[in-house]
DNA sequence: GGCAAAACTTGATTTAAATCAAATTTTAGA
DNA sequence: TCTAAAATTTGATTTAAATCAAGTTTTGCC
């Protein structure tokens, strides 16, 4: 079900043939990102696709009055800001490191080359493209059809499998409410009183601005989604 | 603008090597479909790819409890369904002919042969995905930002473009009420009073089902893009 | 560690859009 | 062409969520 809505270019790295992995590896420029700190900006050009070593990363279309919506949150392991490069287009949204980030550069020049020697690597990333072309209608479709308490269900399923650090250990969701607000597409106001009801019937824990789910089996209820 | 909300996989075929472009018309199989006719279904394995020789057809998700939320509406000279086959999964959404259509086919074999073949294909389905991956991305920060009557604007706008058959003569968009609603992510009887209200000011006029589009300036207007 | 700024929560009120209900018009099949 | 069914429009009402407003808590910086 996560699947739906989870991007998974991870699965580009590990499963190139070595000689392109190495290729990439060799060319990649790690960089490091404070928290709030921008990577790209939407309307500017693309010189080369990035990917997230450690850390969190949002991206987000602003509207004019200042209103984003947040369409994807990549953790440690994907690639991004390859689909402006290949449509050969300005950049459709904006990056932000929402935590300390180590993040890899790869120029477009390096890029266009491993496509080009790289039957694999272009096979792989027509795979990945296809997969996030499905999460976002998904998303689209849950954010006309849904409320918000089933929105807001669904993203915090999402954000647990995000920020979980291995199966044994507890999962502590640590974003902003105006991240979590705007990836669920609603006002800050209104999502506290979501979690609020969801504290009261213990189907979440709070401390602070961390969110710890108790009863996943009831937010996959509420969620609704199958 | 309107590039922001259209697919453009019609490039596909023109700038293909022709001995790739003699290789896909070779293979492809042509079939009719009469007005709400489906294509494929959510769900299903996809067997091949589908190339909308003449006709309309939309792509859309259903809602657990029956509500359609329009993704997209594809015009003639336009491939889709080739994103599942590149992701190896099920069919993500429904395909439904809105018009009488030809539509070609190509079976996955032949998709497969060809793109391993030729570089260019590969090059090109990328290119012409990343631009699908924006344009779903713009939808999805109108749909959860502006209010009905901005996306009823900008969704008369983008149906103009596509139902122009030249620069000179009229244009009527002929959809069904309930798909423009679903399109737009609302219900008919809101949308029949947006209608009203744009037709109470002279920006449309209708002839039963037909809309025809008076004062383009104003509506980009009201839309609210840029 | 203290403190100002930022983030978050709670309450009261408004509003955009959905729902329910009932015509009226259009479409398409016999 | 006629007619029943489907689609569309209009009206009345409800409702989910946004907005406005005012605390309260948390964060991060000196």
């Amino acid at each position: 079900m996560i699947t739906k809505f989870t991007f998974n270019s991870q699965f580009i790295l590990s499963e190139l043939p070595s000689k392109d992995r190495e290729f990439l590896e060799n060319v990649m420029l790690d960089k490091k990102y404070r928290k709030s700190q921008p990577i790209f900006t939407e309307g500017t050009l693309p010189s080369g696709i990035f990917y997230l070593q450690s850390g969190k990363v949002k991206k987000y279309k602003m509207d004019n009055d200042g209103r984003e919506q947040i369409i994807y949150i990549y953790n440690a392991g994907e690639f991004f800001g390859y689909s402006s490069v290949l449509s050969e287009s300005t950049y459709g949204d904006t990056t932000v490191a929402i935590e300390n980030s180590i993040i890899s550069y790869i120029t477009i020049e390096n890029f266009n080359e491993i496509l080009n020697e790289s039957s694999s690597f272009s096979r792989l990333l027509l795979k990945s493209l296809s997969h996030e072309f499905s999460v976002l209608a998904n998303h689209m479709a849950v954010l006309s059809q849904r409320t918000v308490r089933e929105r807001v269900a669904l993203n915090l399923l999402i954000l647990h499998d995000k920020y979980k650090v291995d199966d044994t250990a507890h999962t502590y969701i640590t974003l902003s409410r105006s991240d979590l607000a705007n990836m669920t597409g609603t006002v800050v106001e209104t999502l506290a009183r979501v979690l609020h009801d969801f504290k009261h019937d213990k189907l979440i824990a709070t401390d602070g601005r961390k969110i710890q789910l108790l009863k996943i089996e009831r937010l996959i209820q509420i969620a609704n989604f199958y």
